[in-house]
Parts: C-alpha cells; structure tokens; sequence
DNA sequence: GGCCACGCTAAGCGCCCGCTCAGCTTCAGC
DNA sequence: GCTGAAGCTGAGCGGGCGCTTAGCGTGGCC
C-alpha cells in the first residue's frame, strides 16, 4: 500500500494541471454536476452557476458541453493508469503487486467517488472519436492487471484458469465500488481497499 | 444451476404481465432506448416511435415518462429477487446455492444486459417515492446472498471475515456485469455465469 | 494617457423537450 | 342503426435547452 496521493485535499483535487484557474473551477463544477445527476441531465447553466459565472462564460473556455466531459475523461483515466502502473511496475511479488493495485485503485475509486462516477459511467455519453480514445487508455488498463496475474501464473504464486476473464472480473469489482460507495457509510476508502485486496487475492488462488 | 428462465426469447422477454398489449409495446420500446441511451438522453417521442405510435399514445398508458422507468425497474427488481431466493432455498449445501446464486443471476444480468442496464444503472433518475420502493427490494436481494453466505460459515463450508462487506462485493461482482457485457463478445452468458461462480467461491473461502 | 486584448455578462436565438387536448376511428351492446 | 367507451392521432403549448453575439470593464504596455 504505497500509492495513496489520491484523496488529500477532498473531493476537488487532483485538477492542478488544469488552467486557468476559470476553466478549472467549471471543470470541478461539472464533474459534480455529472456525478450527481448524469450528464443529459445536468445543463450548461447548472455548470455556470456552480462555477460562480454566466453560462456564456463556459464557451470561453471550452467548446461544447461534451468537450468537458471529454477532458474530465481523459485526465481521471490517465490517474487510473498510472495509479495501476505504480503498483504493476512496483518491486515486490506479483502477489504483494496485486493487493497494492487493487488496493489503491479501490481508494481512488471510493475516495474520489465524485470523479471516478463520471469517469467509469458517462463514457457512453461521448461522441465516437472521443470515446474511441479513452478507450484505449482503458486497455491500458486492463494490460496492467493481466500482467500482474501473469507474472503470478509464472512464478507459481497464483492459480488462475481464465486469465483474461478474472483480469476483467478484477477491474469490474474495483470499478462498480464508484457505484455503491457512500462516503457516509460504515467503511472508509482504506477499509473497502483493504477488503478487497484479500478477497482479490483470493479470486487468483495467491498461496499465504 | 436451476433456474435459467431468463434468455428464452430474447431481450424482449419477460414482460407478459403488462396488459394491454399496446402499453407492454411502449414499455418494451422504454426499455431499449433508457438502455441505449440513459433516461435523460430518451426522448418520448422515440419511445413512442419505437413501439409504432405517436407520442401522445404513451399518456394514455402511463401518467409519465418516469412512470415507465419505475414500472421497468420495479418488474426487474422483482425478478431479480426471484431468481436469487430460488437459488437460495434450493435444497443443496450452502456451497452449491451459492454458486447456483451467483451463475444465475449472472446470466440474468448477461443475457438479459438490456433490461439489467435500466434496472440497475438508472436508479437515481427515479423521485424520491420510487427510489424508496426500490430500495427496499434491492436489500431484499442483499439478504438472500447474506443469508448463504452466513449459512456456509454455520456449516464450516465457507472462510469468511466480512460478511457484510463480502456480501456486497459478491453483489457488485455480479451486477457490473450488465455495464460490461456484450453480446457479440468473446463469452455466452453461461460462460460468464460458470466463471464467475467459481470465483465467488474462491471469494468466500469455499472447500472443494 | 491612449489603446487594445482578454475575460466576462445580458440578452436572446432556434430548437426540441414533456406533455395536453380536441377530435377521429373502431367496436361492443342493444 | 345508434350510442358511448376506448384507443389513438395531429397539432401545438409553454418552457428550458445548448449555444451565440454585442458590448462592457479592467489591467498591461508603450
């Protein structure tokens, strides 16, 4: 458990590469738009407001409504790639790299539920080119999970006999947590990570 | 794995109980397009078009385009809970109702992936009333699983710390397969059903 | 001090939304 | 053959949508 820079500063960070600080504070706004009510439902003028502007004051910045989910995309599945690479590319055994990967991504997916919600589930909200894109970060993805359990399945620590169906099984768990994760609820980012590091661990046959 | 009444004849399936003949069309139209597209993205216009009538026809058989996604959703969860107490009353060892569980409602979530997606991703597009009712089914649904998980820990079949949380996860497991399925993939739904009950039982410690 | 580029707003355009309503057709009951 | 109920349509209302445009205030630069 070593990569763990996701939820300081609440749910509103993680944005510092955005600029300038107008274009910025309407991303946030959207992105807690999206999550709360789904994109076809949140309008431009919601946005706007959030953002303490006018609603012409978001096509000064972007182009469309979908441009902005098209960066919020983007951004939130370049942080699930590297957190993912982090962990595969890591030092220890493919069974201690596989709890910290499921482990982290799990933190970021309760964590920043907010983000992760828009990120993970308006994908289909997007135009073809868009979409067409982060999808193939998403098989990046996907690589890094299934590299980890094959280095198990080399070095003998786990015992799996659908590689690629429990790689998607993996991201499909940690994934959903973005759906049914309550930040007021009885567990913390840490503990849902922690759980599900185990039971991961457990899906692979890891011997301990 | 009993209970497999679920795929035959297709997505559009299922729905013999809605009468009259005309507002079982409009709901079938609903239920493709709030799949196709979210809620918010459907117009009634397409839903009435879909089913070969005008838009002013659906306000004959329901009050509301909501009215249709409760309807929708309320059938489904009914469903859902069907299938998971059949299995969970069924007469084998808590491992073989789980797995029995688990295998079904996974193809019912994959086979059935149009009418799964609406039933479990469009939830908070619901009022206030609606989103209750259902609620009340989906804990309906959490206590049949709990309740053989916690009948294989009383048997000693099963290695479980967290029962709650293992519960949830096994859930989750289960219902983001409507997000990922796709038909023309690479597996059937009985594949992912056989794949994902073997999983589940890893999960829970099960001997075999 | 004059100028202009920049960031923003007020107003509003054209469109399509959910939904309504007057009226048409069909058909069972007598 | 007449009547009333049921099922449906064509036309359209009020409103909110995404997005545009003309113009205003401000601060850096010479």
């Amino acid at each position: 458990m070593s990569t763990a820079e996701e939820t300081t500063g609440g749910e509103t960070s993680g944005w510092g590469e955005v600029t300038p600080d107008a274009a910025r504070r309407l991303l946030i706004a959207a992105v807690e738009a999206f999550a709360e009510r789904g994109y076809h439902a949140t309008t431009t003028r919601d946005i706007a407001g959030r953002a303490g502007m006018s609603p012409a004051a978001l096509y000064i910045h972007y182009k469309t409504k979908e441009e902005l989910l098209h960066r919020i995309s983007r951004i939130g599945h370049e942080k699930a790639v590297e957190i993912l690479r982090t962990a595969a590319r890591g030092e220890g055994s493919a069974t201690e790299r596989l709890a910290d990967a499921v482990s982290s991504f799990v933190r970021w997916h309760a964590g920043g539920r907010t983000t992760a919600r828009v990120v993970q589930y308006e994908l289909d909200s997007l135009g073809p080119d868009a979409r067409a894109e982060i999808l193939a970060l998403r098989r990046q993805v996907d690589a890094e999970v299934r590299g980890i359990i094959e280095d198990g399945l080399t070095t003998g620590e786990f015992d799996v006999l659908d590689v690629q169906g429990t790689t998607l099984a993996v991201l499909s768990l940690c994934i959903d947590v973005a759906r049914w994760f309550n930040v007021n609820g009885p567990r913390t980012p840490e503990e849902v990570g922690a759980l599900y590091a185990d039971l991961v661990l457990r899906m692979v046959g890891a011997k301990r």
